[in-house]
RNA sequence: GGGAGGAUUCCCGAGUGGCCAAAGGGGGCAGACUGUAAAUCUGUUGUCUGACGACUUCGGUGGUUCGAAUCCACCUCCUCCCA
């Protein structure tokens, strides 16, 4: 039976960095008639069957359904094998490659086992869209497209464009927005999420499902998170994306990179922490204590969420040495500098440099040393060949450190 | 179908026969500063070399030339205009 949180508990928890919810008096009855009946709302999110690598970006979406897991409504993900045929529109004009359904399966696969870092097994459900959509009829589709209007469809921002540019716009292109509203229908969703950038798509789904005979659903738009620069959407190709998968050490390091002025942005979209929580952090920043350490705290919260707290401890344990109190780490990977030592006992850094991977090349690896970016035991080296002994430290620019060892000694 | 213009080093973009490994900006890296970040300043940013220097690069292929990113031919791709 479902221990519910009071509803307007409930609320303040979903709507924690949500960009909007239409409507919120919806979702407030929903909640209530779910905690009368005992029943839990059907949360649904339709996402790309294409190879994922999750980031913080796409988490943010999903944390919010662990959020509403955590209150004890269930998770439909809805993998968009048919409509991917088509290719979500939004946006770019590119035609998407087909996928093989072999290609679909595996790429499944690998959501599941990403998608159960953030969500909750036992309360979430993945379908294919294929499996109802795949079966339609002309009867059925003209049914369907009989539920809305053009005028309603091209009111879409991008087919607007589109078509005043007498660009180029399928007629099948025009069916996106219905087969994912359909998709709410099957499954009967009493709330969908997605980013902003879902707007139109979602809230055709309120329409389609009323024609239908159902319950509207709720839309829960989150915002779209920034990346590490601060400035452009946290996506791959832009190189300032944090992995869910990130090593602790990394993932730390990327989050305490972000300008101070999205600490508490990414306490409410990365975090599971409850409102109150993050209001204090809020405080702390407004009476002027160091952002940097607020940004550990939030660094250290959403490491601990992705690998555990032992390892959130480790990560920040390193960086409070290397980069805050500029000390070598404790762990240091060892490297056998006999290959690169003549016989006048003078070690060849530039291959120390290519050898250990903090150098691409050997032409970087001597401007690093020309620009005192490399230091032993701490001094700067200006030379390429030097005498080491063993134990030595090496250190490349702000992070890059390996202990020199030599054979014949036990290191 | 007709016409015009493009493709340059990680990105944008200048270069139109030798002075070009190729301006400038962005980004990256390093140093200084520092509260982590940001901002600022400085340096650096093809490869190999201790250095001199050598080698590879300007969509592709072939050609002209002592010498080509720059000229010619063909090809591939992209953009725009007319029908």
């Amino acid at each position: 039976m479902l221990q519910m949180l009071p509803i307007h508990e409930q609320m303040r928890i979903i709507a924690k960095g949500a960009a909007e919810i239409i409507n919120p008096e919806e979702l407030q009855r929903k909640l209530h008639d779910a905690a009368g009946k005992g029943r839990p709302l059907t949360v649904k999110l339709g996402l790309d069957p294409t190879a994922p690598d999750l980031h913080l970006g796409h988490a943010v979406v999903l944390r919010k359904i662990r959020q509403m897991q955590e209150l004890g409504h269930r998770a439909v993900i809805i993998l968009g094998d048919f409509t991917a045929m088509i290719g979500d529109p939004s946006g770019k004009s590119k035609t998407r490659k087909q996928l093989t359904h072999e290609e679909t399966l595996r790429n499944a696969a690998t959501y599941k086992e990403q998608l159960f870092r953030i969500l909750m097994p036992e309360r979430t459900e993945i379908r294919f869209n294929s499996e109802w959509l795949s079966g339609l009829n002309l009867a059925a589709v003209l049914e369907l497209a009989g539920k809305t209007t053009v005028a309603r469809i091209l009111e879409r921002d991008d087919f607007k464009s589109r078509f005043s540019a007498n660009l180029t716009i399928g007629l099948h292109e025009l069916f996106y927005p219905l087969m994912q509203s359909y998709d709410s229908v099957a499954i009967q969703a009493d709330i969908e999420m997605g980013g902003t950038d879902q707007r139109f798509n979602i809230l055709m789904g309120r329409d389609i499902q009323k024609h239908y005979g159902q319950e509207s659903q709720v839309a829960l738009f989150m915002p779209i998170l920034e990346g590490t620069d601060g400035v452009e959407k946290m996506s791959k190709s832009l190189g300032n994306s944090i992995g869910i998968n990130e090593d602790p050490r990394v993932m730390f390091e990327k989050i305490m990179a972000i300008p101070d002025s999205l600490i508490i942005r990414y306490f409410e979209l990365c975090t599971d922490l409850h409102p109150d929580e993050v209001d204090l952090y809020r405080e702390r920043l407004d009476n002027g204590e160091n952002p940097r350490d607020i940004k550990a705290c939030l660094a250290h919260e959403i490491v601990r969420l992705y690998h555990g707290r032992q390892a959130a401890d480790a990560a920040r344990e390193y960086f409070n040495t290397v980069y805050r109190d500029r000390e070598p780490p404790k762990d240091m990977v060892d490297l056998d500098v006999s290959p690169f030592t003549d016989d006048q006992g003078n070690t060849d850094l530039v291959r120390i440099l290519v050898k250990s991977g903090f150098a691409p090349s050997s032409s970087e690896a001597r401007r690093l040393i020309l620009q005192g970016g490399v230091r032993l035991n701490a001094e700067k080296v200006n030379q390429f060949r030097i005498p080491v002994r063993d134990g030595d430290i090496l250190q490349a620019g702000r992070k890059h450190f390996t202990r020199l060892c030599k054979p014949d000694r036990t290191c």
